[in-house]
Formats: C-alpha cells, structure tokens, sequence
DNA sequence: GCGACAG
DNA sequence: ATCTTGTCGC
C-alpha cells in the first residue's frame, strides 16, 4: 500500500527535484512528435482520467493516444498540483509505446512559488522535454499585453523579480495562457510552441486533443465499472 | 489579520 | 476541476 505524502513531504520533494531542472533547449531541432496531457475529474467520487496524446508535428495527427483511469491520491493544493496529476499521469505514459520529443502540460512549469510546477515534475521524472501552458495566473506579476495574436508580455517573480514566464494572447482579443520552462526546453522556444500549435483556439492542439480522449476514456471507464457490477 | 491560490 | 442560463459583445 502506498502511504499518502504528507504536505511537508511533498514541499519537501520539490526542493530536492528542483536543481534537476534544465531550463534551456535540450531536444532535437526538427520535433516530429509532439504531446499533450490532461487530467479529467469526476463531480462526484474520486475518480480520475489521465491522458497522453502524441501528435505529428507537421500535420497535427493523432499518432498515439495512452490513458488511464485511477483514484485520486492527493489533495488539490495550489503549488502542489503535480503531486495529484502525476500519478495517473505516469501510469498513461507506461501505456505509451511511442516518446514524444515535447511534451505540453496543462499547467506551470517554473512559474511556480518554488520554480517546480507540473511541468517541471513531469519533465525531471520522465527525462523528457516539457513546457507549461497554463489557463491561469498561479505565481507572478505581468503587464497587459497587446490584444493581437503573438502579443507576450513577461511574467516576473514576486519574490526576485525573475522573467519566469510569459503571458502569451494565442488568438485575437482572449485572455492569454500562461508559458514557462518545464524542463528541457527554454522559454523562448516554449513561446514560440505553444503558439505554433494554438492554431484555432485559446488552448493549444495538443491540450484540446488530451482533454477529449481523457473525457472519453472516462466515460468508457464508467461504463465498464457499472457492467462489472451486475 | 487579509487576500491569493495551476486544475 | 465541476456545477450551469442567460447574456454581453462583435
């Protein structure tokens, strides 16, 4: 039986996986595959749906698709977000045959009160490349940016005053998402991908794509629980 | 003590 | 995350 982690623990394990995290560009030069994850939750019950989709670079194709349906095992606590996500997620990736050569999570990677958000943790546990792109604001100060597609603004610590982000408008006039390292990747490069892949949308093609197979995993999961009943 | 707070 | 109709704006 797995003990659950304590808060103190999960702080804990955080600051000793931090100095792991590579912050400049460390994949290939030509990415062929690239990947998206996502978590889905029930209302009610403790269940969860973890899902990774890889995708052809080029012509954003489904390549792969890997998911898996568990228990949560930890509380949702902002700035330990991955321990909650991770676990599923981890056990989605096992089911993967193919690796990505990026992979976009759907949360903050640096950005983070101790520069170790889900981004990180799944870049340093996996040794894959991976960036955030989050929804919301969870740490840093940011100007308003421009309303045009492309616009970025800088996301600055509010403790040191550290570029550990971007805001970045991936379409004309709607709210902006959040960029960051994860790991692997630098902010830059992690800018211009996010952007590249959120061709129609607020959300990049990857995350959209992860939160449909994650939705209908789950559903499929349900159903099968409720036949193995009977 | 009073906000802020990824999904 | 999730519960949810109408509604404000282009």
């Amino acid at each position: 039986m797995n003990t659950m982690l304590t808060e103190q623990e999960a702080i804990q394990l955080q600051e000793e996986l931090r100095p792991k995290v590579i912050r400049t560009d460390e994949l290939p030069a030509h990415i062929k595959l690239i990947a998206g994850v996502d978590v889905e939750y029930d209302k009610e019950s403790d269940l969860i749906a973890g899902a990774f989709v890889l995708l052809d670079f080029n012509t954003l194709e489904v390549v792969e698709v890997a998911t898996h349906c568990m228990q949560v095992t930890f509380p949702y606590i902002p700035g330990l977000f991955s321990f909650r996500e991770m676990p599923v997620l981890l056990e989605a990736w096992k089911k993967l045959e193919r690796r990505p050569d990026l992979v976009i999570c759907d949360g903050q990677g640096i950005a983070h009160p101790r520069r170790f958000g889900l981004a990180c943790h799944m870049g340093v546990l996996l040794d894959v490349p991976a960036l955030g792109c989050g929804k919301t604001r969870l740490f840093g100060k940011y100007e308003e940016l421009a309303a045009e597609r492309g616009a970025v603004s800088p996301l600055l610590a509010e403790d040191n005053g550290e570029h550990i982000g971007n805001a970045l408008r991936t379409q004309n006039g709607i709210s902006p998402v959040f960029v960051s390292t994860g790991h692997k990747v630098s902010l830059d490069t992690a800018t211009a991908m996010v952007l590249k892949m959120s061709v129609t949308y607020r959300l990049p093609e990857t995350t959209r794509k992860a939160d449909h197979y994650g939705r209908e995993a789950f559903i499929a999961f349900r159903e099968n629980q409720g036949k193995e009943l009977l």
